[in-house]
DNA sequence: AAAAATTACTAACACAGGTTGGTGAGCGCT
DNA sequence: AGCGCTCACCAACCTGTGTTAGTAATTTTT
């Protein structure tokens, strides 16, 4: 079964092949996205939860005057709140950052499946959980950090969240991102995002060309930026760091 | 009933007063917390879900070395994640800012009440997804907005959250925050709130005196700090503005 | 009622990061 | 081949905000 959502929820528990194949099944009719691409605009009206199945794509919100924050990123197997069809309408975009497959299901098949299956519902929460402790650390990211320890708390953000979809390739992972949308994400103007940038590689802590991350020492670059991987709730069975590549943190 | 968050509630949906006695019972057992105490710790196992019932807490995290940062508040009426107790442990604390009267709501009650009434459901679920929206929002603040534009944007959105639970009187609201807490929250330093407190005092658009915060030019305050109070999505019936004192915009 | 903390506030100086105005490489058009 | 566009990158200068070091007024503790 490939289905990130899957491989991300094995995270948080095991579910049964029944409940696999329900979650596929409402994984059917997917659609492409380029990059740049709005998958929904703010204020559309809010229909279905999306899934995020290829790609990299982000959640932004615009200022009248034209500023933009990027507040969320999507990897594969995200999706973008369970329960925004009870709001009538979007307070912010998601945007397509690189090429996007993305799926969409419906309400009612949100509602069927979160009646039928318990344990998959604790697992669902549980993704919306650790979007939300996201969500609050980038706050504390661009209250507290300074440019260098911000972006380099995103960059470990990543890797950790590629890699809990399999996704990496060991200390790389594919990043189509531009150093304005960097500049857009971490709160710092494109020309300091390039000039950081430039700090990270003559550190030896980063290389980030031709759209791929790749992450030269992480031990560093945590202690650097103070990451600390609790929020993002990976641990498995009773509070023991995640599997795969283990590490000390 | 002056139950806050059925006060609270009433701002998205008409729940049944079956559905508020319901809720109403769930909140029996209050602890008062007096200011600068922690309702509940980081590391902390996640226990039961808390409802502010009067008074003033925020959500706040730490970094290793000493920094904090605000990433909400809550005003009474307020519900700390319907389902933390999926989690194992709190990757945040919760601190009482003015003294506080706080409600825990186990488990149990929480499944009970959401598997019998379905619209009281919907709210709760509502109360959620604006709380996300509002953590989205201060990545914004940070993010993009200077300083004045910071606090006054801080500002709206507080006196808008009490008028929604009745706390305002007219355009004022207690608001027990020293300058330095206010800083934790802004990303800024205790100095320059200072100097921002003053500019805005100066420009007639606030006073902060003695814990209670009057807006003396709501419209302006708006304009400054881009202000659109969508994202609170306290629109109740189909996309009009909410009620009381009615607003433009 | 004295002592100790906490809080609001001020001034002078320092610096991180923003702004402006560039260059050149790469890439998809026609 | 030439045009337009995007992107990474660079240098010089400017400014918003942080830092440090205070004073004075309140509040809390003893």
């Amino acid at each position: 079964m490939n289905n990130p959502l899957l491989r991300k929820l094995a995270n948080f528990t095991e579910l049964s092949a029944e409940e696999k194949n329900a979650v596929d099944e409402c994984c059917g009719d997917a659609r492409y996205f380029s990059a740049g691409e709005d998958v929904i605009s703010q204020g559309d009206r809010t229909g279905g939860v999306k899934l995020l199945l290829e790609g990299f794509a982000c959640r932004y919100k615009m200022l009248e005057d034209g500023r933009r924050q990027v507040v969320a990123y999507f990897v594969p197997g995200d999706l973008c709140d369970l329960r925004v069809f009870i709001l009538k309408r979007m307070d912010h975009s998601i945007g397509a950052v690189g090429a996007s497959k993305v799926a969409t299901i419906s309400p009612d098949n949100v509602l069927r499946l979160t009646n039928t299956y318990p344990a998959l519902t604790r697992a669902l929460w549980w993704s919306t959980l650790v979007e939300e402790a996201i969500a609050r650390e980038w706050i504390v990211n661009v209250g507290q950090r300074n440019a260098l320890e911000r972006m380099a708390h995103l960059f470990c953000e990543l890797l950790y969240r590629f890699r809990a979809v399999g996704l990496n390739e060991g200390m790389s992972c594919t990043l189509p991102l531009t150093q304005v949308e960097l500049a857009e994400t971490l709160g710092l103007s494109a020309v300091h995002v390039n000039r950081t940038l430039q700090a990270l590689r003559k550190r030896k802590l980063i290389t980030l060309e031709n759209g791929t991350l790749t992450i030269e020492n992480l031990e560093e670059l945590k202690a650097v930026s103070f990451f600390n991987p609790d929020y993002l709730h990976l641990d498995y069975s009773n509070e023991k760091p995640q599997s795969a590549e283990r590490e000390g943190n």
